[in-house]
DNA sequence: ACCTTTAGTCCATAATCTGCACATAATCCT
DNA sequence: AGGATTATGTGCAGATTATGGACTAAAGGT
């Protein structure tokens, strides 16, 4: 609740053009009339403002549309897929990714370089993804497409961009975005992986989405809008109590989900997570045991979670997308009979379409949400 | 995520009314010179802006600025207490309950009725409601004030309006707010004492507030808003898992908090609150033991919500608020050793200063929140 | 062919904010 | 005391942006 700014002429127009491209991204494509009509504004503004978009390449205009109405038909007017483009990138335990994903949500490029970052030098795995986005930046201008910013998932807590703790990496308060060449927003992998739902998965705008990787964690989206908490760090589902005397884990605590349900203990051994899916195809009794165990461990945190945080559904992705047969029956049954009474019916709970790549796409998915939010800040208008 | 509106000259003006008026409320009494600094608005907008809001009796100028400075001293304009006001209304299971509150947050009034409304008739309750509201209003008018909302706490889950469940009313899908004579906002009693603790309370603007009632609920204020969860269910704290194999609770769980801490719990026999608190300052074994089990499994739920909702603090009120001495140190214990790695440190642990009127005042709160976010709408300028 | 209907543009008008000038009212300095 | 300095608050011309009605364009119906 910062103090806010009065509106002025020209930011009464930024905020008019906002509106009008996001009801263009909303609403699919729209004729000027239909634009007004939703908008409240006038034929006449709307017209303005679209000419201002059009001009900035943010919208494109797509024939008429011949809808069978009498009178002149409209000109339909969509997002351009054509010049205005984000930039997502990821540093994860294994790998850095980049992807370049245009205005209509296509992904146009895509790009990962397998890498051990465990323990790592900030500076020295910074330094090969400037190299990855040179390269990335490079190959998408030659498309003619023009990268207006960046988001990177970090598998971490991140306060104010600032990276506070990634046990994975070994590394602690660390301002990525200032090794970057360029400005660039940084955020939780969770977090963004559920951006990667919003943008690029089922359509629903309202859901906890479960990232199941070495830890688990999850972002809440309301109505379009990540929920993050006072510092940033709500979601952490990994360290949920589900049973209080339970074994030891990681962060101090006792009996947290991700002793039951993280990667190590779904894996007890084997050492990839298609081994564990061979396993328990095969009907490999310990693989079976852990699944059980991990799908309770979940349907239990959920519980709690559905109670706090009232998601509209649940989506699981990350490793628990591969593994969701043999997790969804324990944490569906868990879910469903402690709920009992307190709601109409549990959240459905779902599998996540995207595979690993959900965080860089989520990450690109931010920084499209943020032009089409403020179309005349990021662009120039 | 509405489908937004244009922004039209009028609408500029009245979100400069509500900028203007905020900083009034947040910045303490300012000039027009002063807020012109604060809201980047001129010093000539300002002063039109002021002058439309001491018309409508929002704002009033309470004599000069000596500050020490040289220069022509400022007429500072503060929150007027002289005209505008907000009407909070409770129904709780023994009582009802409303207040009158100017826009200085001077608590100008307070009625309580005992009643005894377990499983009772809506319409009967509300006919009785209405009596109250027009006894109060009356009074208040009588006092110069001019009541310009309302709103009603109830202690069940409401959704939109609707009141969906009230299990110790007896209440089920009532439309409360349509029962009574004038508008009103419904919402649930933890929300709305959560926001009785933001504008009566500690000035905190993040915090969880816990309230101890027959079960265990809770409001989460997030920058001075209330997150309510997709469908306006979140914050069900009593039902978070604290033992997945413990006793059996009314929800249809197991283990869940409230049957550690809810008051019949806690109370174990003793017929009121003040019993318990003098047995525990007797140093009543079974007592001390309640009250150490029920800080235990605070601290468990409590760590999972810290770790899903990242309140900036924790504030207990309602039957807690008594309690707090015997609750505070176990359940700052648990969760300070759970905790542990994962933050910098817990969030603070206190206890509410608003009694028993934390929800009905709150529910005043939010309507003075709401006068001060739209004047122009509700003041009609 | 002609009327009706809807889309999009043009232009004069209205609402609101800005920027500068100016009156006002203190303190500071001599 | 009296002028210089500094800051507040208001008036007025000008800029920006949206509005509303008139007008042109392009279709379908009769």
């Amino acid at each position: 609740m910062v103090a806010s700014r009065g509106v002025r002429h020209d930011s009464m127009r930024a905020r008019n053009l906002a509106v009008v491209l996001q009801a263009v991204h909303r609403q699919g494509p729209l004729t000027r009339a239909g634009l007004a009509e939703r908008t409240g504004l006038t034929k006449t503004t709307v017209s303005s403002l679209v000419a201002a978009l059009l001009e900035a390449g943010a919208v494109s205009e797509s024939g008429a549309v011949r809808d069978g109405e009498r009178g002149r038909p409209g000109v339909a007017v969509e997002l351009s897929g054509h010049r205005v483009a984000a930039l997502g990138l990821e540093v994860n335990i294994d790998y850095l990714a980049a992807c370049v994903v245009d205005l209509t949500r296509s992904v146009r490029l895509r790009r990962t370089r397998p890498a051990d970052n465990r323990g790592s030098d900030p500076a020295g795995v910074l330094q090969l993804l400037r190299d990855l986005v040179k390269e990335v930046t490079a190959e998408a201008e030659g498309a003619g497409l023009r990268i207006i910013g960046a988001a990177l998932a970090v598998p971490g807590t991140v306060e104010g961009g600032l990276l506070r703790n990634a046990p994975h990496l070994g590394w602690r308060d660390v301002r990525v975005a200032d090794l970057l060449d360029l400005p660039c927003a940084v955020d939780n992998e969770a977090n963004l992986a559920a951006l990667g739902e919003l943008w690029f998965g089922s359509g629903a705008t309202d859901f906890l989405y479960v990232s199941g990787e070495i830890g688990v964690g999850a972002g809440l989206v309301v109505d379009g809008t990540v929920f993050r908490g006072t510092y940033g760090l709500a979601g952490e589902l990994g360290h949920v109590v589900v049973t209080p005397d339970g074994p030891a884990c990681r962060c101090g605590g006792r009996g947290c989900l991700e002793v039951y349900a993280g990667q190590d203990a779904l894996l007890g051994g084997l050492d990839s997570v298609a081994a564990l899916v061979n396993a328990l195809a095969a009907g490999d009794r310990r693989a079976l045991d852990a699944c059980a165990r991990a799908g309770d461990a979940l349907g239990v945190a959920l519980t709690s979670a559905v109670h706090l945080l009232d998601p509209g559904r649940i989506v699981l992705g990350g490793i628990f997308a591969p593994l969701f047969p043999w997790l969804e029956s324990p944490a569906r049954d868990v879910l469903g009979a402690r709920l009992g009474q307190m709601r109409g019916a549990p959240p459905a709970l779902v599998v996540s379409s995207n595979g690993a790549d959900a965080a860089v796409l989520g990450a690109a998915g931010m920084v499209i949400q943020r032009i089409i939010a403020d179309p005349a800040g990021v662009l120039g208008l």
